[in-house]
DNA sequence: CCTCAAGACCGGCTGC
DNA sequence: TGCAGCCGGTCTTGA
């Protein structure tokens, strides 16, 4: 499950890889062409698996960057600028491999859905189990509102601000706090593992209602979100489930989470309560978050 | 216009 | 062994 951390380590290990690479050769699974025939949109979005493809030949990466838990390929051909908006979704990865037999785990190796050669016959993969994720092209970030509407990066200084703002709107009031940390529009790229962590930092019961916290709580937490983000960047992230970096490597920061998947209290050693919040499940120590 | 709920997209895994 | 049901990030659609 990759959130900001893991997302950042991929954006920093595809980096030095690919940014400055042209685009040869395109290819897409026919799993995702057959879903697209039955009207669906699995993984490609807004276009067709072939026509998608076939716009990316030609195309140099010029930059790449991490927003929230989007992945921006920033592209170039003949001047003209484009963006290719990936999201690993659930279990979305990339590898850079010379052939698909590379990918030694047979469960990513086995769904692969974009296949991107380089003019240098290297290959840029991302295969997705599930296809929760999504790959989109686009020429700017208002051709596709929802991006326009991502809360600022955590890490930069309007985003106290920004979260304070928008948790004192109506609509937050009486949602759980949980919900409303998780949600991109209010902090970018707080997802579940994270939520769970800093709320068992500060002591807050994910089900307390938003309005009942207290501004300068609330500032306390977001300092609580940012800083196990950024521990989690440190230690290449959480490698739970299907998450792997683009070398198909393992994050350490799953051994550091002291309530996200545990059945009890670090602190004091009761048993953890369940509770699903906003259609997820979500973790917590009754006894010590108020 | 806004808000909210439900639907869509899926296959590995668990448990009966 | 078989298979139904669960899980979940985000956008879209419908009420």
């Amino acid at each position: 499950m990759p959130e900001l951390p893991e997302v950042e380590g991929v954006v920093r290990a595809l980096r030095p890889v690919v940014e400055g690479k042209t685009i040869e050769k395109v290819i897409t699974s026919s799993t995702i062409q057959t879903s697209y025939e039955n009207g669906k949109e699995s993984i490609v979005k807004k276009s067709s698996p072939q026509t998608f493809a076939k716009a990316l030949v030609g195309m140099q990466i010029t930059e790449i960057e991490r927003r929230a838990k989007y992945i921006f390929f920033h592209l170039m051909r003949e001047g003209n600028r484009y963006l290719f908006v990936n999201h690993l979704g659930m279990t979305g990865a990339w590898f850079t491999v010379n052939t698909l037999a590379e990918i030694t785990e047979d469960k990513f190796r086995r769904h692969a859905h974009v296949i991107i050669q380089f003019t240098d016959k290297q290959l840029l993969v991302y295969a997705d189990i599930r296809r929760f994720g999504e790959c989109r092209l686009i020429e700017k970030i208002s051709d596709h509102p929802p991006l326009l509407k991502m809360a600022p990066e955590p890490f930069v200084k309007e985003a106290e601000d920004f979260f304070i703002e928008q948790s004192e709107k109506t609509k937050y009031a009486n949602k759980a706090i949980k919900e409303v940390i998780m949600d991109g529009q209010v902090i970018s790229g707080c997802g579940n593992i994270y939520a769970t962590e800093a709320l068992f930092t500060m002591k807050i019961n994910p089900l307390r209602k938003t309005s009942q916290i207290s501004e300068s709580s609330k500032r306390l937490l977001f300092h609580a979100i940012v800083n196990i983000l950024q521990e989690s960047i440190d230690f290449g992230g959480s490698s739970i489930s299907d998450y792997r970096n683009i070398n198909g490597e393992a994050g350490t920061m799953q051994n550091r989470l002291k309530m996200y998947g545990r059945k009890q209290c670090p602190i004091c050693q009761s048993e953890t309560t369940q509770v699903s919040i906003g259609g997820r499940t979500s973790t917590y120590c009754d006894n010590c978050q108020q």
